[in-house]
DNA sequence: CGAAAAGTTCTAATATATGGAAACATATTC
DNA sequence: GAATATGTTTCCATATATTAGAACTTTTCG
């Protein structure tokens, strides 16, 4: 019987295939933008995993194709209840993890 | 000199302190909704770490302070792109991990 | 290669997110 | 306890997210 886990995504697995790994002049400069840009391609792939359409996992959450199309294009404007409604249907689990970074950073 | 990583916040553990440890029943039937709720507490967590108010982070990224405590206490109908700015402005890194969960999924 | 499947983009309508400002509520300080 | 600081909620206006459906484009497959 196969583990539970599948295969993990890490935004940062992603990052590195596309940007090279943290570190290089490239990567920092779109880390931020990228991050906004890299869920849609996350939700693509985690369909292509589950081996669906954009139909079928539109008719999942009851939208058409269009819908899942323009969330997997652009889903920085997308609202976190949609981002999660998307990969509830695709029975995959999205933890956010927020790190704190030092700087010094002071209010006055 | 301090590490470079002064907390690390992850989702689970936030719901650990809420609702006890994954597999209790209670844990279970709150998942997918509480994903939604506790990222407003995230950066709520976050900005108290930073010791600012609700004020100075909205004056951070040229907001109220009403928009940050609307943010705070619901998050889950905002989007990315706004979660992200708020998460900059407190110097905090976002990670989206997503974990595909093993289940009999099959297209007919 | 051509047809079908799959994905993308557009339009227009509707729902809702974002925001300021003010009133209100609660917490903190002295 | 009173004053101040901080956070919350409401109202209203504007911006934008969401959506179906259709046309279009790209990819896949036999």
């Amino acid at each position: 019987m196969e583990n539970n886990k599948m295969r993990i995504y890490t935004l940062d697995e992603a990052k590195d295939k596309h940007l090279g790994k943290i570190g290089t002049d490239k990567r920092d400069k779109y880390e931020y933008e990228l991050r906004l840009d890299l869920l849609g391609d996350m939700i693509k792939q985690a369909r292509k995993e589950r081996q669906l359409t954009q139909s079928q996992l539109g008719e999942l959450i009851g939208v058409q194709k269009s819908q899942i199309s323009r969330i997997e294009r652009n889903a920085k404007n997308v609202t976190i209840e949609t981002i999660l409604r998307v990969f509830k249907a695709l029975k995959a689990k999205v933890n956010f993890n927020v790190e704190l970074l030092d700087g010094d950073f002071k209010i006055a």
